[in-house]
DNA sequence: ATTTAGATGAAAAATATTTTCATTTAACCC
DNA sequence: GGGTTAAATGAAAATATTTTTCATCTAAAT
């Protein structure tokens, strides 16, 4: 994944923000995670490469990466502290109200639904997060 | 409203919770409201019906009427503190990642893709949350 | 090397949420 | 209607989360 943490990297170059070691510890720490983190867990791996780096940090960094777009604040039920890479594509959820698991599943054609969509509202639309609520099969046997 | 107030409060007593004051005008709140509401702003409406409410109770029954799933949480960039009334159906949000406007649409047809997911997972797919992001027509042109 | 605007961490402050516990009350029984 | 009881309550404390402040440091441009 070391191409991710370049490219997170360009971008807050782009934008005029700098490359410090403390940030650079973040995007690796998001870079090379396959799911979501919250920002103490992001802290705690970012220690690792950068044992100097403060929370206070890690928040701010966390910031600027979703106000770029670059990750994304993943909501789930009972918590949306967590962010995960936006390019990640797609991470759909389907969550368990029952046991409150989640399983994720892949795949899901909305092109017709999002083409409907852009041109009612003339959005140019770029991402879809979509996320399903049900019973899993242990809980349906269980009631 | 008056319907909703009855029926969340049917929902509550049929799993054995009481009907208290406080509680009757948390539902009033909430099936009043038309969007959604942070339990700092339902404490603050309920105390028109119920003065002596508390903000603990509020939590508290928020948090009863969610596991219930009378109410959810909505998720919005930048906050996930409020809920609406779950039956209010189908509100989803088109946020613009620009200038962080969101414009609520209607209508999804999503059968053919909840089908899909359920029978692969074996899931009973009760809900479905879905949210758009892009640009909206005035951030497009301002670039 | 020097300069400088932007970035940093520690601590404090502000917010948000949950827990504790003594008191109150809705629902049930007679 | 009065009595009983388990559940519910509010105030305050505790905990958790996030933001702000500010003196110091540093990446990047010169």
């Amino acid at each position: 994944m070391k191409s991710s943490v370049a490219e997170l990297a360009e971008q807050l170059s782009a934008h005029g923000y700098k490359l410090t070691r403390q940030r650079r510890a973040v995007l690796s720490v998001i870079a090379a995670s396959e799911g979501h983190l919250n920002p103490a867990e992001v802290y705690e791996k970012a220690k690792a490469n950068c044992p100097e780096i403060g929370l206070t940090t890690v928040y701010r960094t966390l910031d600027i990466l979703a106000r770029l777009g670059a990750i994304r604040r993943v909501h789930l039920e009972g918590g949306c502290h967590s962010y995960a890479l936006a390019s990640g594509g797609h991470r759909h959820h389907l969550v368990c109200t029952d046991c409150g698991n989640v399983v994720e599943f892949e795949g899901c054609d909305l092109s017709a639904l999002l083409q409907a969509v852009a041109s009612q509202t003339g959005f140019e639309i770029k991402e879809h997060w979509l996320q399903l609520f049900g019973k899993c099969p242990a809980c349906q046997k269980a009631k």
